[in-house]
DNA sequence: TAGATTGTTAATCGATTAACAATC
DNA sequence: TAGATTGTTAATCGATTAACAATC
């Protein structure tokens, strides 16, 4: 169906219908429509009938969608319906939060292994998952044919530990390091980067008006100057 | 400047510029161009100069913007100007590493205290920052002027930690819990989702032409059914 | 002045919304 | 059949890209 490929706008909405599903199926609910699913994940009807559409017709003119039916055409199309082996390098908070996570809460998601470079926590475990030396990596990724890798290292080492990755067969990466990654042509990278959130979040806190009608007057009575003193 | 809102896509680019800034600065870079900015960011240089002109007019043709001046407005901009009183709710893994991140690398945040439920986390502290029971929460939101809460809480009590905070002053939360909030007029929520990050990129992480063939397939090939049986 | 680069306007592209025929 | 709701096409809206005059 798809002749160009479809927008990341799109992709990034199945995994909200996916969870709303798994949720009314827990529920015993089976039959939904667009305009229900529209108060629960708070994207218009029509843009979920338009989404959906993108991939097929998994609906029934009158009634909705079956909840199941959707649920698994949504799986496959995620590319869910194989569990997805994951390692996570870096076993600090962030890192021991989402092994925990994926392992406990996420059933779509396999965390294999996690790797980090401090010999205090290698050889223990965060739950049932062994934390290896990042030197281990490179053979368990091939062995395993790990494709996904989530990084919760530092910034500093973030470009090093991807580069290490993907040489070895690497071809996703949830980057949680707040640094832009440089990748060879064929690898993904999502950017999940918590300051960021943060920040544009700031942004929208608080007397945003005023703020940005007090910038203005400060561009309009100075010039911006080429090498200034910042007074 | 801004008639018409500023849209989000736009508020989201400025975090990267400050965090570029901050690099440059500390590198004693003191004049950059829109271009070099996109090489650093990702984003084109016409995009660049065009958010930046949503605010004012902060270079200077044919040198560039200076990094110190652009880097104070922008701040100004998102409100970063005056440290950003944060509160964390929910003392987990994630709760930890975002109490511990922000304290030592984020230096526009303060992040106040931490709040759990759990008798075994009141009173410990994570780094210096003192984790105190939920129901200390809405006299400490209140007494310390409180805009900015980050939840992490489990997806089955975040509506009710929301409900409690936002009652005593809190206008914006980032919430890591994977759930839809419900919030008063005026309050913003940021969805910071890492399950959907991970699944999104599992789209992208192999063989998406294939599936989706394979999948165009088998909806050409069955019907969907009204109340079916999966096979 | 010549070269460089911004700020801004116009053109294009893409995504969302609206409308409605199809059909259960 | 009547009512409901999908799937799809057309209209609108918004964001990105391109182009270039302004100007340092």
């Amino acid at each position: 169906m798809p002749d160009r490929a479809i927008s990341k706008s799109v992709i990034k909405r199945l995994p909200v219908y996916l969870r709303i599903l798994d949720q009314l199926i827990e529920r015993r609910v089976d039959m939904i429509s667009s305009k229900e699913l529209s108060k629960e994940s708070g994207f218009t009807a029509e843009q979920i009938r338009k989404d959906l559409a993108y991939f097929g017709a998994f609906g029934t003119r009158g009634a909705g969608y079956n909840t199941a039916y959707l649920r698994e055409k949504i799986i496959k199309i995620i590319g869910l319906d194989e569990t997805i082996k994951t390692v996570i390098i870096g076993a600090g908070n962030l890192g021991t939060a989402l092994t925990r996570y994926n392992s406990t809460k996420n059933p779509y998601v396999d965390v294999l292994a996690v790797f980090d470079q401090d010999p205090r926590l290698i050889g223990k475990k965060i739950d049932e998952i062994n934390i290896y030396s990042i030197d281990e990596a490179p053979s368990f990724i091939e062995e395993h044919g790990i494709k996904v890798a989530i990084i919760t290292v530092p910034a500093m080492s973030a470009q090093e530990t991807v580069d290490l990755v993907t040489k070895h067969g690497v071809s996703a990466i949830l980057n949680f390091a707040p640094i832009k990654l440089n990748v060879p042509e064929g690898v993904h990278v999502h950017n999940a980067d918590l300051t960021i959130e943060l920040q544009s979040l700031i942004y929208y806190s608080s007397a945003e008006d005023e703020r940005l009608k007090r910038l203005q007057h400060e561009v309009k009575t100075k010039k911006s100057p080429k090498t200034l003193s910042l007074e």
